[in-house]
DNA sequence: CTCCAGGCTTTAG
DNA sequence: CTAAAGCATGGA
């Protein structure tokens, strides 16, 4: 059960190491990506990218693979932008992943503060921990457990894990999502969605814009980090500090266009394209 | 040793 | 209201 799509604008490498998913795992030729409690294998040859999975048209939709994303860099190299023209034709292969909601909850809660081998090694442990046990392509992995299943776990668990201070962040809120469930977050639009986010313990404006954009496809939410000040201030110009003030400068600047340019930035800017 | 990492909460002013 | 301290952990 494999299907391909054009390399051009599907690299895996570009997809899978700016930033947004903690679950990737490089092999041989390829990764080994997990989502939810569901596996597959993405590699690419430079012409085609083929994905295989027992789960086609979960990963057909994780990747973002219905959106033109050659419409997306050709309006990001309409902006005019030295600094954004170059990031998007250096990265022409990144696109932006529809992962599953809760698990960008609690993974963008741990991402505050820290760097990203650590978030990545102490979700492993969390899904070793509590995650379903399963197997794809011979290979055992875990899946990311649920609110509920998190929820039984008290902040000594996390904190033993690796989460640091940020333990008592994913116990409360796991135990408000298992008390009320996110189900009602679905249909609401990108501010409503971000206010009510940023209710979870642990979620300020920066996580609530991520969870926004990776885990419920808002892509008019522009998350503010410390690279993104340093592009504001290194390659924009800009003289402001407020993150909030930043935020509002990126998104009125780009509009829908917002998470896939911040994207961009990220990962070059990150990546030193 | 200090500084930093895809910041947030709490407290002080 | 805004500003700053405090927070765990590990690698540079």
């Amino acid at each position: 059960m494999k299907f391909d799509y054009n390399a051009e604008y599907f690299n895996p490498k570009d997809v899978l190491e700016s930033g947004q998913t903690f679950r990737y795992f490089p092999k041989k030729d390829g990764y080994f990506v997990i989502s939810a409690d569901k596996a597959c294998y993405v590699a690419t040859d430079g012409i085609k990218t083929v994905v295989e999975s027992d789960e086609p048209e979960y990963f057909y939709n994780y990747f973002d693979l219905a959106t033109d994303y050659a419409a997306r860099v050709k309006r990001a190299l309409s902006f005019q932008i030295p600094a954004l023209s170059l990031a998007a034709l250096k990265c022409k292969g990144l696109r932006l992943l529809k992962q599953n909601a809760e698990e960008t909850v609690y993974s963008f809660i741990l991402s505050q503060n820290n760097n990203i081998p650590r978030i990545k090694s102490v979700i492993s442990r969390i899904c070793r921990g509590l995650g379903e046990k399963k197997l794809f392509m011979g290979e055992e992995y875990y899946a990311f457990p649920s609110s509920r299943a998190l929820a039984e776990k008290n902040a000594e668990f996390y904190r033993s894990a690796g989460a640091g201070y940020r333990d008592k962040f994913i116990a409360e809120t796991a135990a408000k999502i298992a008390a009320e469930g996110i189900s009602h977050l679905y249909g609401l639009n990108a501010a409503d969605l971000k206010r009510q986010l940023t209710t979870y313990r642990g979620v300020g404006d920066k996580v609530a814009d991520c969870i926004c954009l990776f885990g419920f496809g808002k892509t008019e939410n522009f998350p503010v980090d410390v690279w993104i000040e340093k592009i504001y201030k290194e390659d924009f110009g800009g003289t402001l500090t407020d993150r909030k003030q930043i935020n509002r400068y990126f998104t009125s600047l780009f509009g829908e266009d917002s998470g896939y340019v911040q994207q961009v930035l990220f990962y070059a800017k990150r990546a030193n394209l």
